[in-house]
Parts: structure tokens; C-alpha cells; sequence
DNA sequence: AAGCTCATCAACCGCAGCCGT
DNA sequence: GACGGCTGCGGTTGATGAGCT
């Protein structure tokens, strides 16, 4: 029941980041939560260092703050997220990438773990099973509409496999450029400060943020001509976020390669800026990569959005010959 | 029916920023 | 400016239960 990190922690070599000795871990109990409800009610929040000890609860500050946050808070939203939040939600990340907490920020009631967890889980996993089932030739798009909650086998390679998949894995494209000496991706606090202090005064900055990355895709959406390339609409998803977790092999299919190099890869060759610059596009071929990029045997040819609606499809071709765009 | 696999969600951890001294 | 404590955030892990074979 009471798990003893203080030993563990010197097992492992490592200390605790705080005064854990004695303290409890796991799951919170129904009379836990009735003492943290209480104290917080009775107190406010705040003083998450010294609440336990107020309160007289076996926790850190840190587990406190967390319980209360994400589950006891009174007006969080409790069940599945709807259809108008899957949609928000793809906007806002779109907008802001990882910033969950300000994403959150903008769907009262829910927390940023929980948009975490359903970005992690649901989103990304439908959005792999989008890029994946390429032998169904009547699927040309995603629709957010039939992003069900309801439990699939398939879909998304569970992290235990990526893991067993990643640990001795050699990138197998080693015509990759840049590959990053650190797997870590270049820290963004410097937009999340700017985006926290426009959000604080009236919640323009996430409209407003949404909108410039609209027109961008319009003017994409316009230079593909409509009729040629069926463009049409402008919901269109970040080619980021689509591949920010999975990545291409050499035949255009997804596989599992190592997330923050393929993040670093696309941070290097700024696809976005690849696909608005004109010496890019190409009247018969849609965008393309320089000679160059071309040597990186993948890459993305264009966009295309179904007639359905708000979906968008990204055209992929391998090695140094395209092949001809569809529909 | 049993064992296995995997999706989901709650919770933990480390780090960075903020703020007071 | 340096330092240390507190807080919040994002990444990650682990428990649990549902679905599949």
C-alpha cells in the first residue's frame, strides 16, 4: 500500500526530487479526497507546499495540487469529448502545438492533462490509422466528425512496442538531414509566454493565431487551383501534426522512427515555408522539394481536401519519381 | 474461459520560470 | 545579480479494464 520511495530512490541512485519519506503514492482514496475538497474549499488553493501538512494528508504538495486540478475542481466537465472540443482541440494545437495547459485554457472544464491524454491517445492514433490504411482507395480524408471514442484494436503501435521498436533501432533513411546530437526539441516557452499574455487580455491571440494560419493555408489552397488539385475549404491540419509522433520510411508509409528527430527534421527544413515558396511549386507536380530535398526520398507533394468538407489529405511521393497526383 | 494486447486515464517526475530575499 | 523555494507545465509511466484470439 505505502510504497517507500525514500529506499527506492536510493537504489536507483537517485534522490528524491522532494521530501517524499513517509509520504503516500498511487491512487487517491475517497476519504483523501474529502480532506484535500475540504481544506481547499476552506482555504483556497494556493500553499501547495505547506497543504498537506495543514490538512493532515500523507501526500506532497505537487500530488495535492494535481488531484485537485485535474479531478476535485468543481467545475471540470466530466465524460467524453464532444465533437465541438475534438474540433476546438485540433485548432488550438494546430495553433499552439503542445501547450496544453493553453488549450485548456480556452474548453472550461476540461485540464490540460486530460486534452493530453486525448490528443496522445485518440487524435494522434486516428490520425496514424489515416496515413496507414493505404490499401482502402476510397479513403481520401480524415473527418474530425468520426473521430468515435469508441475502443479499437487497430490503429496507433502501443508504446511498449514503439519502445522494444525505437531502443536498438538505427534510422534506417540515413539520407535524414541534421540528425540532432540531442533528442530534445527546441524549447517554445518564449511563444508560450507571448500566447499566455495575449490570451490574458480577452483570449484574442488564440482567434487571432488561428486566423493567420487560415489564410496561410488559403493562399496554398488558391495557388493549387481548385479545379486541378479539388482544393477546397480551409480546415486544414498542420503537416506537423500529423507527423510531429510517426514518421515516413523510404516507400511513403508510415513507420516508427524516433519522434524528436523527425521533429527536428521538420523543424529544419521548415516544410510550411517549403510549400508558400513558389520556386517549390510546380504546375504539373504541385510543391515539391528542391534537388536536394528530393534526395531525402520522401516528402510531401501537396495538399488536397475531399469534397466532403473539413478534411484535408496530404500527397505523398517516394525517391526522385513522383508519382502523378489522383482525384 | 483464459491469456494476451492495447487504450485510457490518473498520477508521477524533472525542468524551467517566477518571485522574494 | 545570485540564490533558493514554489509553482506550473509537459513528458512519461503505471494501473486498470475492455476487447481480441
Amino acid at each position: 500500500m505505502y510504497t517507500n520511495i525514500f529506499a527506492t530512490s536510493v537504489i536507483m541512485g537517485k534522490a528524491p526530487c522532494c521530501e517524499k519519506v513517509g509520504l503516500k503514492r498511487g491512487r487517491w482514496t475517497k476519504e483523501e479526497d474529502e480532506i484535500l475538497t475540504k481544506y481547499v474549499q476552506a482555504s483556497g488553493e494556493g500553499s501547495w507546499k505547506s497543504l498537506p501538512k495543514n490538512a493532515g494528508l500523507l501526500r506532497c504538495g505537487k500530488s495535492c495540487r494535481l488531484r485537485w486540478i485535474n479531478y476535485l475542481r468543481g467545475d471540470l466537465k466530466r465524460g467524453n469529448i464532444s465533437v465541438e472540443e475534438d474540433e476546438m482541440i485540433v485548432k488550438l494545437h494546430k495553433a499552439f502545438g503542445n501547450r496544453w495547459s493553453l488549450i485548456a485554457s480556452h474548453l472550461p472544464g476540461r485540464t490540460d492533462n486530460e486534452i493530453k491524454n486525448y490528443w496522445n491517445s485518440s487524435l494522434s492514433r486516428q490520425i496514424y490509422r489515416f496515413f496507414t490504411n493505404k490499401n482502402e482507395e476510397t479513403q481520401t480524408s480524415i473527418n474530425i466528425a468520426n473521430l468515435s471514442n469508441k475502443k479499437q484494436r487497430v490503429g496507433r503501435v502501443s508504446r511498449c512496442v514503439a519502445k522494444k521498436y525505437n531502443k536498438d533501432r538505427v534510422f534506417m533513411n540515413n539520407k535524414l538531414p541534421f540528425l540532432s546530437t540531442t533528442n530534445k526539441p527546441a524549447s517554445q516557452k518564449p511563444v508560450d509566454k507571448q500566447a499566455d499574455e495575449n490570451v490574458g487580455v480577452g483570449s484574442s491571440f488564440v482567434t487571432e493565431n488561428i486566423k493567420e494560419s487560415e489564410a496561410c493555408d488559403n493562399v496554398v489552397s488558391d495557388e493549387m487551383k481548385p479545379d486541378l488539385f479539388g482544393f477546397q475549404g480551409n480546415e486544414l491540419i498542420d503537416v506537423d501534426n500529423f507527423l510531429e509522433s510517426e514518421a515516413l520510411d523510404t516507400n511513403g508509409v508510415l513507420s516508427i522512427h524516433d519522434e524528436y528527430q523527425i521533429e527536428q527534421w521538420l523543424a529544419d527544413i521548415d516544410v510550411e515555408n517549403l510549400m508558400n515558396n513558389e520556386r517549390n511549386f510546380d504546375e504539373t507536380m504541385g510543391f515539391r522539394f528542391d534537388e536536394n530535398e528530393l534526395n531525402m526520398e520522401f516528402g510531401f507533394k501537396g495538399y488536397n481536401i475531399s469534397d466532403e468538407g473539413n478534411d484535408m489529405l496530404v500527397w505523398l511521393w517516394e525517391g526522385s519519381n513522383p508519382t502523378q497526383l489522383e482525384g
